[in-house]
DNA sequence: TTTTTAAATGCAACAATGTTGCAATAATAG
DNA sequence: CTATTATTGCAACATTGTTGCATTTAAAAA
């Protein structure tokens, strides 16, 4: 059960040439266990005998290789999500948006019928943030 | 040229019935006539004389009454913008968009003329947060 | 204008979050 | 299995924002 995520992070830290250590593993099974975004106090509580500078230097690694993006940032806490495989190690590319329900909390990558999109004469826009925050399907 | 941001700040805090205190008037008076979204770095710069904590303390009060609203918040910087009548004590109402540009690193409050919506099947969406990121027109 | 009083300020201390240098350790290539 | 190189843990530091409290200031009352 939790072997499949086990094997499946090793596999990703191969493909970006990442070494597989217990901590990335154990982060990248632990978000893709969490089927949603998972906010850093979890991680967190789940990983409490790791050092917190290995846990910040783990997910800074996962950023920049394009394997988490961060998919909401309040005050309160960040959520991480597992990139898809358009993503790369030197590039994030992603066209969805994220939502946060109010009351469960819960925050999802969304990907919309209709793509956004936002022009103004004048202006090149190169990347788009979209988020948004209700209520979601389980909790109306 | 200065007393005209001075006046104008006066009124606002008034009408929000907020002692017209000298840091206040400043804060609203700077961002006033900086035009576009002005970061927080640049406040405390022109009020490097003024309490790190007042300066905090001012902002929030600033936000909560809807004076001013967060318009961009990278890891470098967070950029205020004086908020539009529609804001009031209570809510804030932002119908708009904010574009930083990456050259010259200003923030603006942008109103496209389709107006951004998004929706999916079952989620009920309260409020909706775009950003962009590109090269504003002076820049291209 | 002067007095009163309630709110804002400055200071010191604290808290939360993230970063850096470096010696000890663990992962992988040979 | 051993050698090599990246990752880890620890301590120390940096940045950003918050809190309690005595002093000062704004604005209402006299
Ligand atoms: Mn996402
Ligand atoms: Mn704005
Ligand atoms: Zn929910
Ligand atoms: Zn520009």
């Amino acid at each position: 059960m939790l072997k499949k995520h086990h094997e499946y992070a090793k596999g990703l830290l191969k493909e970006r040439n990442l070494k597989a250590t217990t901590t990335r593993i154990q982060v990248i099974s632990l978000i893709s266990a969490y089927k949603t975004a998972m906010p850093l106090s979890k991680i967190q509580q789940s990983l409490a005998n790791t050092d917190r500078v290995t846990l910040y230097r783990t997910l800074n690694a996962l950023l920049e290789k394009g394997l988490i993006h961060k998919a909401f940032s309040s005050g309160e806490d960040t959520y991480y999500a597992l990139c898809s495989d358009s993503c790369s190690t030197h590039a994030h590319q992603h066209d969805h948006i994220h939502f946060k329900c109010k009351v469960c909390q819960m925050v999802t990558c969304e990907y919309p019928e209709e793509k956004v999109v936002v022009s103004f004469p004048g202006f090149k826009v190169d990347s788009l943030n979209v988020s948004a925050v209700g209520v979601c399907g389980r909790c109306a």
